[in-house]
DNA sequence: TGCCAGGCGACGC
DNA sequence: GCGTCGCATGGC
């Protein structure tokens, strides 16, 4: 692969590992230290090392377009941290174990797809759907022939390409009931019913509310959609796992749900609780 | 082998 | 409005 950009920076704590191999996509894969895979139709590897980051298969440009963004780079998470703790102090173990997770800038139609499919399943098998999506209706990623994963050098199927499968064909790549979830997304996003641009700009309530007038679109996916793919940090996701740190570690409540970084706060709980399930089991 | 997974819609009350 | 149930599939 051809050319690459090193951004040079001194934030130790951010890690380009954690936060591509956490819970909020699901297209990147460690191979010999690096992260391959595929983001805005650019298939691209990155590496990190003490005194910053290499990414492969993109130019200055691309960083500045593309990948500064999407990583999340500009924003003070230090901050963040100590904003959230000091809101719940009963963080500092998951806020420390998961220091180096930015939220990721993904597309929203990504995002969108991405979470519906994701719906009482598990990691593993999410990301084999989506690979094989991405590879039977994906264009070629710029730079995808350098993947080395075929799937990975395809880009996210647009919309229009999903709105041409059918369901029958969404259940023969493994999506099971979420099929029928998946033929009425696709055919209202392709068809502009559903307008990420308006959904960018409103308020909070009236972008769940939209969102949620999709089939297979309930409050949890709602929330990950706006985390992940609208960089609503407020967004809350409440999955089996957030629910059980909920009823053990926070049973008493907590002041973090509807705080300004709310959703960044859920992502580390989420990491250090699939990290140490065993610290997070209901008292009698 | 069962149990479970980044939940949801339908239904009954 | 709230609790329950069925759901497709395969990773573990």
């Amino acid at each position: 692969m051809d050319g690459y950009i090193f951004i040079s920076y001194n934030r130790k704590k951010f890690s380009v590992l954690d936060t591509l191999t956490s819970g909020q996509c699901f297209r990147w894969t460690e191979r010999d230290g690096r992260l391959c895979g595929t983001a805005f139709g650019r298939y691209v590897e990155m590496e990190q090392k003490d005194d910053g980051l290499t990414i492969y298969g993109a130019d200055k440009a691309d960083y500045q377009a593309v990948w500064r963004q999407y990583l999340d780079l500009d924003r003070d998470y230090d901050g963040i941290r100590r904003t959230v703790t000091e809101i719940e102090p009963r963080l500092a173990d998951s806020a420390e174990y998961a220091s180096g997770v930015h939220i990721l800038a993904q597309e929203p139609w990504e995002a969108l797809c991405s979470f519906v499919i994701s719906q009482n399943n598990n990691i593993p098998r999410i990301r084999g759907i989506i690979s094989r999506l991405c590879l039977h209706y994906g264009e070629t990623a710029i730079n995808g022939e350098f993947a080395r994963d075929e799937a990975d050098g395809h880009a996210f199927p647009t919309p229009q390409a999903l709105a041409g499968v059918s369901e029958e064909t969404f259940r023969q790549f493994g999506c099971g009931y979420r099929a029928s979830y998946l033929t009425e997304v696709s055919r209202r996003v392709a068809n502009g019913e559903i307008d990420f641009e308006y959904i960018k700009k409103a308020p909070i309530d009236e972008a769940r509310k939209i969102l949620r007038s999709l089939k297979g679109v309930g409050p949890k996916v709602a929330e990950c959609v706006l985390l992940y793919g609208f960089g609503r940090l407020e967004c809350f996701p409440v999955d089996v796992w957030i629910r059980r740190a909920l009823e053990t570690e926070f049973s008493s409540g907590t002041a973090l749900i509807g705080s300004e970084y709310a959703g960044v706060a859920q992502q580390y709980i989420f990491e250090y609780i699939r990290r140490y399930p065993d610290q997070f089991v209901k008292k009698e």
